[in-house]
DNA sequence: TATGCCGGGTG
DNA sequence: CACCCGGCATA
């Protein structure tokens, strides 16, 4: 909801009705080209700190186009149930393990996001992402306190060389972003990563690693986008918060694009399990243990046994 | 400035 | 362990 992304792009394409262009999304970028070509010399340049030599106007390189559909009017829709540079926890790129649901919702997302909106000259976004995106080595050991998150999405991918024709109104954005170091102990599996899985971790054992951050320092976690309880219910009613939020821990109740069922969240990232120990967890493998349990059912409704 | 939330504190 | 807050990164 409120993705910059998101906000540019409906402003293009309402500026620009019926225009096609692309968006790097890359962190505090966002400079926008009206080439494919273009925005990917650009990132390369830019971000890569490449020189584009040869074929890089084809930019055919490894650039992941994901199509999105938003109207003039309710773009904002179209894009948020996508959320493509969305820092929540969708479906780690990398990993193998990925959640294939939710890959594959992209897709179906991606058609229906639109369904009831579709009135007027719906328009459709691609969101390109690079291979670029350098993962971070298995255990990435943030000196920081950066946060990890999971991020962009590997949803659909279109060859840019096949020089697709934008039928009428269509947008295009350009999305490379780099990786969310995710951390993948060695056992972890991204499957539920989704709830409480993430935050950081660093194995203080290791004290050398190859790629350590760079791209512009942007590992640095940018915060939830998603509205979180306090800004939903506002400083006033800080009861209706989900406890994570009053303790000021990392909002478990509200995520941007992973819209949770009506369940009853409970307080504590995982059933049994409560923020202290969490914090015990983190800076140790204890966070291989937090993988293990509940894995089928992440937010265990209480029932923890 | 407002927000999100990590790390640390208290009973 | 439940609960809270200082303080920082970020928007
Ligand atoms: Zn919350």
């Amino acid at each position: 909801m409120a993705l910059p992304l998101k906000d540019a792009c409906v402003t293009r394409a309402t500026h620009n009705s019926m225009k096609v262009m692309f968006k790097c999304l890359w962190k505090n970028c966002g400079k926008v080209l009206s080439t494919a070509a273009g925005i990917q010399r650009h990132i390369r340049t830019v971000h890569l700190g490449r020189n584009c030599d040869s074929e890089c106007s084809d930019g055919e390189e490894d650039f992941y186009y994901t199509e999105i559909k938003l109207n003039t009017d309710s773009v904002a829709d179209g894009l948020s149930s996508l959320s493509p540079v969305s820092p929540s926890v969708l479906s780690p790129p990398p990993p193998p393990t990925s959640d294939p649901r939710h890959s594959d919702m992209n897709g179906a997302k991606t058609e229906s996001s639109t369904t009831p909106l579709s009135r007027s000259a719906p328009s459709t976004l691609y969101l390109v992402h690079t291979d670029h995106a350098y993962q971070v080595p298995s255990f990435a050991t943030v000196t920081e306190r950066t946060h990890i998150r999971t991020p962009a999405t590997a949803p659909v991918t279109i060859p840019s060389s096949t020089n697709f024709t934008p039928s009428s109104c269509s947008s295009f954005s350009i999305s490379w972003q780099s990786p969310p170091v995710t951390f993948t102990g060695t056992s972890a599996s991204p499957t539920h990563s989704r709830t409480q899985s993430f935050g950081e971790q660093r194995p203080q054992s290791i004290a050398v690693l190859s790629s350590p951050p760079r791209a512009s320092g942007s590992l640095r976690k940018s915060r939830g986008e998603g509205k979180k309880c306090r800004k939903v219910y506002g400083m006033e009613n800080r009861d209706m918060w989900c406890t994570a939020c009053r303790w000021k821990k990392a909002c478990q109740s509200i995520t941007p694009t992973d819209p949770y069922p009506p369940t009853s969240y409970f307080p504590p990232p995982s059933p049994g399990m409560s923020w202290n120990f969490l914090r015990c967890a983190r800076g140790s493998r204890a966070a291989q243990l937090l993988s293990s349990p509940a894995v089928g059912a992440p937010f265990g409704s209480g029932a923890a046994n």
